[in-house]
DNA sequence: GTTTAATATGATACTAAGTTTCATATTTTG
DNA sequence: CAAAATATGAAACTTAGTATCATATTAAAC
């Protein structure tokens, strides 16, 4: 037995390292060329894989800068909401905890790729789609919580309605950058939870 | 002066039958052999056109499925509502006439190409870019219904909910073919001004 | 009606994303 | 250390989408 086998598995690791060198280089790369710009050989080189490599880690370009597993977090977050809050404003709080305990460095990588995924229409639309994606889980989790179906049309609309808030929050956010999207978030889904006055 | 010209244009007509020419058969050729195996190079041959021509009506093959300009009929239909309702009424009828004074023979060729776009990914996720980009629309009207800035978060929070929705009932009714989509949109939305019970 | 200008089409060559296949290298396990 | 499992690289391929230029067709002017 080497001292290399730790407990996470050597293998894991060094995936893990060359999942986030790829990110971090293409990152670099879209910034400094633009995304189109850009080519995966390009990533490739950068990241000192070869250009099949790539895309065993992300199967579209796309990819590269939408990857992220926090639907784990959400759920558990929104699990141990407390039970007399309303659906809504379990998943408010939510999503919200989810990234208040974010450093500002974290905070600033992100706005500075969501200013960047909004401007380019392929990213805004794949981004989106992942959203959209993320519905069913919304209508999962209400599911549950109310003891609703999945087929009932109100659950749908919840979930229609919080995810489509979300997306126009972000929308917001990159056309205002210096505002603090978690105030935004909180503000949008309050002002849903009442009705939307106008 | 030949018999030939009417008033719109031999050109614009000749136009206007090509592109109904290649929107039917690209969707013959999607249902009987899917979405991706179906090619540009075939829907061309099958229209009996060039492949470059093809790009020419549309810039993406996914805009073969996608384009209508229903737009300016929704606009139209939403400022000739009456002034006592709320902008969620307003936008619910008008979205809601649009689609009334479809004949069964319309409804049905909707509701097949919505099956289609809603189980193929990348269609779906076309798709539901071309909804979002239509909350531009909303923000707009809604502005200029209740006199309030493009930049109010509350406009905002509206706009993508009532869109969410939609995009809800439009999965809703894929899943569910057999189901009224007016009367599903109209339940969602009305679902939607009652705050959404749960 | 003929000429001229504008626009639509076709052919061709090109770039880059994404797929497939197979050989080689590296880690894990026994 | 040997064998099984898995990660990587190389190369050839398909197809969407772009760019360019010559040709054909329609519209407009005279």
């Amino acid at each position: 037995m080497s001292v290399k086998s730790t407990q996470a598995g050597l293998r894991e690791r060094k995936k893990a390292k060359t999942m986030a060198s790829i990110q971090l280089h293409a990152l670099q790369l879209f910034r400094q060329y633009g995304y189109k710009a850009t080519t995966v050989e390009q990533i490739a080189e950068a990241a000192e894989i070869s250009y099949s490599t790539f895309f065993r880690y992300f199967s579209t370009k796309e990819d590269v800068l939408l990857i992220d597993n926090y639907d784990p977090l959400l759920v558990a977050s929104f699990e141990s909401q407390p039970a007399h809050l309303t659906p809504l404003m379990a998943l408010r709080n939510a999503m919200l905890s989810g990234a208040k305990e974010m450093t500002p460095q974290e905070l600033s990588t992100m706005r500075e790729r969501n200013e960047l995924v909004m401007s380019v229409p392929e990213l805004r639309a794949a981004m989106i789609n992942n959203m959209v994606s993320m519905m069913d889980l919304i209508i999962e989790l209400t599911c549950r919580r109310t003891g609703r179906e999945r087929d009932d049309l109100a659950v749908r609309a919840f979930a229609g309605a919080v995810t489509g808030v979300n997306i126009s929050v972000m929308q917001y956010y990159a056309e205002h950058p210096e505002a603090d999207f978690l105030a935004l978030l909180e503000e949008a889904l309050n002002k849903l939870e009442a009705g939307l006055p106008l």
